[in-house]
DNA sequence: CTGCAGCGTTTTTTT
DNA sequence: AACGCTGCAG
């Protein structure tokens, strides 16, 4: 056996050989945290301390467990089926799946993923007359969303006024309806098992008593239901010298926690630390990836943030390059000047692969897709729209989970006009008012509805029950074939003008169906008899990572949360703006700004050798030129460290024009006899730095909108206000 | 019932 | 700029 603690430093090696206790690993970024994490299973696991039956592992994302897997593949001469390694939903999936019944849940239960659950709710706002303008189905996803991630029913939740009380209704409407649908969404998948488990004490004691370790990564990212679905998983309440129970090995970083927008509570980290009684916190704080100048620079941001835990990162690798900032006169700008330097860049060795190219949000793709296409540069750009979110797919995937399980409401108003078969909103809302009345899906009621032949919703009826009848006894790709081919979604396709891709696309569903068989009999024991449904389970909870052009060495582009747990060499953050990053909705929410710091910190800590930071003062967004002042991030990082890059002027002189104003002149034009143009910097005696964003008016009546970044954007009356350009 | 044109709205991040 | 929804003509 291959000595797996060699190289380990102190603080890792620690960790790693732990005596069975509860433990809080504080690892920074890049300080090995996933090694320190792999290694301690396999650790447990050669020296005969536990079994693989015995290991619980808990991760963020599904790559990030199969690169756990994988990881452990190598390091261990055995067999890896018996441990549970996955996300959370997907553990919980798979309890539910194995005991359905305890669960009340059908066999064949299907996943609504945020898309279904916002036209799932749509539906039943339709149902009950609600206006959907006084109640938005989103905001009404995010309060029942809210409530199930912090363990709370509709019987229990508050209704502190009448709106809330209505909106408190309609979620427990919505429980019921997709009970009676036999759906379930994410956060109903955790909540679900956490009461299966606590309501069946058999079965809570039987994992109990198998999981001896229950190791989580990422940490910071728990909500408060998966924390308290952790402490009742391990039995904590028991002292853990008693035969049952886990010993918990969480590993975190309270200052990479950028997930509270969707209920992520870092005070996880206190509570485990006072609950679960542990002991000593170790730290990892070296840090093996980045070079001092990034790592000086993002200690420097960091320490802005209050309630920290606590953690400095070192590094003995030199101080390295400087950081490089640089200013665009527009998003175009700046986006040519990253793919120019990207292109540089693998001039001097660096592969493409190894460079990234990081975003607040995803609109912010498109320049710099547009750039490195026009320049040839490869590049790939990760999150946006996933594989099984695509309407073909989705549409396809209807059809099966119909074939499965008729009672899916959300599937049947998919696919039941598509392709259009003479099916209108009339019928539906028909066939909606019938299933309401008889407390029945929509299938159901169309089908004791229009039993007959010849209508158009019979014809529907017995297209699906003959695709049941045909795909019975065929193998899953096959299954999907033949439903694409028969449903008509080829032939739809095949006459849209831009339907090739989509056609492509469905091609690559069956293939995806073809290798979701021989990947998963490897690896999930297959213990899901039923392929059908646990391949739409893996639609639901996984992004579908085949992309088109995958091995292609390309430059990577993706939002900084999905950079979080990489590593590049050289990494470019951009659109560094106020209003864009920080991002202005995060002043509205408590704590946001903090958050957003954390973010920048994951952004700056993926990098290894090479930092460039990047904005522009004009850029497009919603259809419009915005004026933006630099991100006071860029103020937090300590000037030594920078190097401000300046480019020819005639390279930027492509800016968006405003248009021209009487008193104020436009950003490309010349500047106006009083000195001030679209765009200029400001200096105002109260609200200090500011940005001319656009102006009306002329002589006596000329007035200014400026954004003063943290004091808001202010209209001012020229006459008055005292504007010194700066 | 279908298809299209025009309109308004949007947008933070995602398992 | 892009998408979804509504309203209207065919």
């Amino acid at each position: 056996m291959p000595d797996i603690l060699a190289n380990l430093n102190p603080p890792q090696l620690a960790a790693v050989t732990l005596p069975p206790q509860h433990a809080l690993i504080l690892a920074g970024a890049g300080s090995g945290k996933t090694r320190v994490l792999t290694t301690r299973i396999a650790w447990l696991i050669s020296t005969g301390q536990t079994g693989p039956h015995s290991i619980l592992a808990v991760t963020f994302t599904n790559k990030a467990a199969k690169e756990m897997l994988a990881r452990l593949a190598a390091m261990l001469p055995i067999n890896i089926r018996g441990m549970w390694i996955g996300t959370f939903h997907g553990l919980c999936n798979r309890l539910l799946r194995a005991h359905h019944r305890d669960a009340g849940l059908p066999a064949l239960f299907q996943i609504l993923d945020s898309a279904d659950q916002l036209s799932a709710i749509k539906r039943l706002l339709k149902n009950f007359n609600v206006d959907d303008v006084k109640f938005p189905p989103r905001e009404l996803a995010g309060f029942i969303n809210a409530h199930k991630e912090q363990g709370i029913r509709a019987a229990q939740a508050e209704a502190y006024d009448d709106y809330t009380r209505r909106r408190v209704e309609l979620y427990a409407e919505y429980d019921s309806q997709c009970q009676r649908e036999g759906v379930v969404d994410f956060a109903e998948l955790l909540l679900r098992s956490y009461e299966m488990l606590q309501r069946n004490e058999p079965l809570r004691h039987h994992y109990q008593e198998r999981f001896r370790h229950i190791l989580v990564d990422e940490f910071q990212d728990t909500n408060r239901l998966q924390y308290a679905w952790l402490k009742l998983l391990s039995g904590h309440n028991a002292p853990v010298s008693r035969p049952n129970g886990a010993c918990v090995f969480a590993v975190g970083d309270d200052d990479q926690s950028i997930y509270a927008f969707r209920g992520a509570e870092v005070g996880n980290m206190r509570d485990l630390e006072r609950e679960f009684k542990v002991e000593n916190v170790i730290r990892l704080e070296q840090n093996y990836r980045s070079q001092g100048n990034i790592l000086d620079a993002a200690n420097a941001l960091i320490k802005n943030n209050r309630g920290r835990l606590g953690k400095n990162l070192w590094t003995d690798a030199g101080a390295g390059e400087p950081i490089r900032v640089f200013e665009g006169f527009s998003d175009i700008d700046e986006a040519r000047f990253v793919v120019d330097e990207a292109r540089e860049l693998t001039l001097d060795g660096y592969t493409r692969n190894q460079i990234a190219l990081l975003y607040r949000s995803n609109a912010q793709s498109r320049v710099l897709e547009h750039q490195l296409f026009t320049a040839g540069v490869p590049y790939r750009v990760y999150g946006g729209l996933r594989f099984f979110d695509r309407q073909e797919i989705k549409h396809a995937l209807a059809y099966l989970r119909l074939i499965g399980n008729p009672d899916d409401d959300t599937a049947f108003t998919r696919v039941v006009n598509f392709p259009t078969r003479g099916i209108g909103s009339r019928s539906i809302e028909a066939l909606q008012e019938a299933a309401h009345r008889a407390n029945s899906s929509l299938y159901n009621a169309a089908a004791s509805l229009s039993g007959k032949a010849g209508t158009a919703v019979g014809n529907f009826i017995r297209l699906i029950e003959t695709l049941r009848e045909e795909t019975r006894a065929l193998p899953l790709p096959e299954i999907i074939d033949h439903l694409i081919e028969r449903s008509g979604l080829r032939q739809h396709y095949l006459a849209e003008k831009e339907g090739r891709e989509r056609l492509e696309n469905l091609d690559e569903l069956i293939n995806a169906a073809t290798n979701f068989l021989h990947e998963e009999s490897d690896t999930l024991a297959a213990q899901e008899a039923d392929p059908l449904a646990s391949f739409l389970a893996h639609a639901s909870l996984e992004a579908g990572e085949h992309q088109a052009g995958e091995g292609q060495e390309a430059v990577q582009l993706m939002t900084v949360h999905a950079a979080k747990g990489l590593e590049f060499d050289a990494v470019f953050i951009t659109g560094l703006e106020h209003g864009l990053f920080p991002h202005e909705n995060a002043a509205q929410e408590r704590d946001g700004l903090e958050e957003e710091r954390r973010l920048m910190y994951v952004a700056v800590t993926r990098a290894r050798k090479r930092l460039y930071l990047s904005y522009a003062q004009t850029r497009m967004l919603h259809g419009q030129t915005r004026y933006s002042l630099p991100s006071f991030f860029l103020e937090e990082l300590p000037e030594a460290l920078l190097h401000k890059i300046n480019r020819a002027p005639a390279y930027s002189n492509n800016a968006a024009t405003a248009p021209a104003r009487a008193a104020v002149s436009p950003a490309s034009g010349q500047t106006s006899a009083n000195g001030l143009r679209i765009g200029q910097n400001v200096q105002h005696a109260k609200f200090g730095l500011g940005v001319i964003v656009s102006a009306e008016g002329r002589g006596t009546e000329a007035r200014v909108q400026v954004n003063f970044g943290a004091h808001g954007m202010k209209w001012l009356a020229l006459e008055y206000a005292k504007l010194a350009p700066a």
